[in-house]
DNA sequence: GTGAAAGCGCTAACAT
DNA sequence: ATGTTAGCGCTTTCAC
């Protein structure tokens, strides 16, 4: 054991603060939650004595007897991806207007540790949960309310009428991208996207083949698709090296799940001398900082990141109807698609 | 109020779940903790039970009776910064081993902000805080420690041998970077640096300045000193107008203090088509993610911000001595300095 | 193997 | 204006 470790002294209670100061734990509790209640002398004496004995509250006593914390969950699926960096920054921001503490974590998509978080956070009593759901575990969402923590979901619409969410239009931001390489005069588009058990996957696929419909081509001869075992850059890169391994000419466009599939594939384009966006057109998806700043400025779809975090975390903590926010997504064209 | 919102109906006890099994709640806690010490029998009918009253222990009574919680503090700059989000994810792996939950904040290096997530995390009882310091809060550590918090610093090294920390060698990285502008050629380097009230800034600077001197020159003469109010491209772009607006030839080299002020540097020099590396060689800090697939490849020094963090939270966790690990950094040559 | 009871630190209701 | 008291939900003796 570690003799220069901090905690050996036991921490200073409300009591010996009462002790100290001579006067009684709920005149100490009433200098701390009712300052008026309390004579000034008195007040002054209880004061000294909290600096005195670096008295600090006991967060769990005070919640096991108030039944209320001060303490909001967040689960995203990685908290290492810029989406949900910025969204988590969004969340952080409205929680400290209230003076509210963010538990957080990363589900990597993995219901097991989703739901393990889940029941961490329902332990500690947390006053919400803002979960972006893995792979079908929407259930544990639905129980998780009935045992009566409020819910509001993040990056994902709420299949519950009573159930907020806070979600961008993924149908329409890859609608928005398929449809300006269309324009662009694109017959065969490969679509590098990720498992469609994932729900933004799913509905960008949906959106991909919705923008070709439109347009009166068939999906079939139109859309290559690739799918990524997960979303980064090596990823993207492996899955390109594949799409142009494979026999008969490539597609002459990519469009990539996300920005760092993009990089990847893009990468890998450099290194096999294809130029960008000449013979190869490419645009991703979330408009990351350094898209602008490409080697090739990479054509992006933009979502409203921070303000998701903000706006679900808002949702939460105000005590309206639960609302279905969804934000739209916004195309940004630069160089990568030919601009 | 909102009729469709959870959380009307009180939550089941363990006396709940006590009282529908036929035992006490005792038993019950038995169950929970050392199953072995119940018979089958009652056990099957205690778990019955809990599962149909869908009962979630109160982690604030557990943590009360037992003094100790299941939760560790961070607190980071800017969890928005691709530096601190790899940091958060380490500490974030690292904690996922013991079962333990994070509490995220950034300070955003307001010493006021830090030392109020501060006393939030202490008196949610954790069970260690995670801190990069700012500004001269030091000292709101080392009180925090009397208290009885165990601490450990953030990329920021300890200045008491009794306080463990993980850090990188910024003085060298600066020097690195530096060093090598320098046998690169280039006689008058940029720095473009942030407020030296930030360890980091005042620690690179001393690496540029020590770089600069071992190579047998003269620092008032070799290095354009810069101060940005913040870190971001936006700030690095306008501080390189800036420095390009001053009368006199502009130097050939800059030396970003992190790759988004590059980032933000080397758009502006785009902008004044001003070529990179052969009118002004650009070197960055972090390196990011995005750093080699920039369209001039940026040479950057890299941080293990993951093993940072996981290894931050192993010091904290573990039950050895205060240690004090300073990790190297690494130079990694890309076009941007003239590859 | 199980039950009864005490107490962790705090707040609010009530009493003075 | 201040003190007294009960009890939040849990775990852990200590009996039986």
């Amino acid at each position: 054991m570690a003799r220069t470790r901090a905690g050996t002294a036991r921490r200073a209670s409300i009591t010996d603060v009462a002790r100290l100061a001579g006067v009684s734990a709920g005149t100490v509790s009433n200098v701390l939650n009712h300052p008026s209640q309390v004579s000034d002398r008195t007040r002054t004496k209880v004061l000294d004595a909290i600096e005195q004995l670096s008295f600090v509250r006991n967060a769990s006593a005070r919640q096991l007897r108030e039944g209320t914390s001060r303490t909001v969950g967040a689960i995203v699926l990685d908290i290492a991806n810029p989406f949900f960096t910025a969204t988590a920054r969004g969340i952080e921001d409205r929680l400290a207007q209230d003076d509210l503490v963010l538990m957080l974590a990363s589900s990597d998509e993995d219901p097991e540790r989703e739901s393990r978080f889940v029941r961490q956070f329902v332990e500690h009593g947390v006053r919400g949960l803002l979960v972006t759901p893995s792979r079908g575990t929407l259930e544990t969402v639905a129980r998780v309310r009935e045992r009566g923590t409020d819910v509001v979901l993040l990056d994902h619409t709420s299949p519950f009428p009573d159930v907020a969410s806070v979600a961008v239009d993924d149908v329409r931001g890859a609608a928005l991208a398929t449809a300006h390489l269309l324009e662009r005069g694109h017959e065969r588009i490969a679509f590098l996207n990720g498992p469609l058990s994932l729900r933004q996957c799913a509905d960008r696929r949906q959106g991909v083949l919705a923008a070709v419909v439109e347009a009166g081509l068939d999906p079939g001869r139109v859309v290559v698709e690739v799918t990524l075992p997960s979303l980064n850059a090596d990823s993207g890169s492996r899955a390109m090296a594949e799409l142009l391994a494979r026999p008969g000419p490539p597609p002459t466009a990519t469009f990539c799940v996300n920005d760092f599939t993009a990089l990847g594939a893009m990468r890998h384009l450099r290194e096999a001398s294809i130029a960008v966006p000449e013979q190869m057109a490419v645009v991703g998806y979330d408009d990351v900082d350094f898209a602008p700043e490409l080697a090739v400025p990479l054509t992006s779809v933009r979502q409203p990141s921070h303000e998701i975090g903000w706006r679900a975390a808002d949702l939460l903590l105000g005590d309206g109807e639960p609302e279905q926010v969804l934000f739209q997504p916004a195309l940004v064209v630069r160089a990568s698609s030919g601009a």
